[in-house]
DNA sequence: CTACATTTGACAAATATTGTCAAGAACTGA
DNA sequence: TCAGTTCTTGACAATATTTGTCAAATGTAG
């Protein structure tokens, strides 16, 4: 189990890319990257984009680290998280079908 | 499948409380109120508690509707979020064991 | 119409998120 | 060690989002 930061981290290194390289390419200034390597800061979703595409990491994969790690992060804390990630996947349906 | 807001306003009605009494007794503003019953504002998790309370709802129970809503609505436009789910109860239980 | 309950929207206040910057720490090679 | 470079840290500003307040508008029942 990788956190976001670290897949990034690990993506980075192997294309000896430095953090300015590709903070650059990202648009994003050094110090809010290295955060977001670290998991001190979260990134924002257009910057996780931009990310995939300048480390070649398949865009919905990454996503999907993303969006997972700020969720399990809400309920990390509830003795009933299990339950809620299962209450919000039947609203998830529910809600499309209801718009 | 209820909506948070819903499961408010008809435990409400059916208990006969007007909305600015129920607003009363959370001590929030009856225009807040109002608009958490209809889905249009989010509520806090603390006037999450004090709702329950307040209309003999299971407190952990109405969390969970709570929680998950949100939830629901951070990923309802993404077409993964199913694995999105699935993938932040990996995470939760792997930081619990790794904090 | 009157009285009361609820809804709506504009706005302000409070919080939270995001970005900027410079200084300092850590690392590298000579 | 020293100089050069990369990365990290923290304070602060800028921005955005959330939350609360209020009064007017709307709805409802008698």
């Amino acid at each position: 189990m990788n956190k976001f930061g670290d897949i990034i981290r690990n993506k980075r290194e192997e294309k000896g890319m430095l953090l300015r390289q590709l903070a650059a390419m990202i648009d994003v200034d050094t110090a809010i990257l290295s955060k977001v390597e670290r998991g001190e800061r979260k990134a924002r979703k257009e910057q996780v984009e931009k990310i995939a595409k300048a480390l070649d990491l398949g865009e919905k994969e990454l996503m999907i680290e993303y969006l997972s790690e700020i969720i399990a992060y809400e309920i990390i804390d509830e003795d009933s998280a299990t339950d809620v990630l299962r209450v919000a996947e039947s609203k998830v349906k529910y809600f499309r079908n209801h718009k």
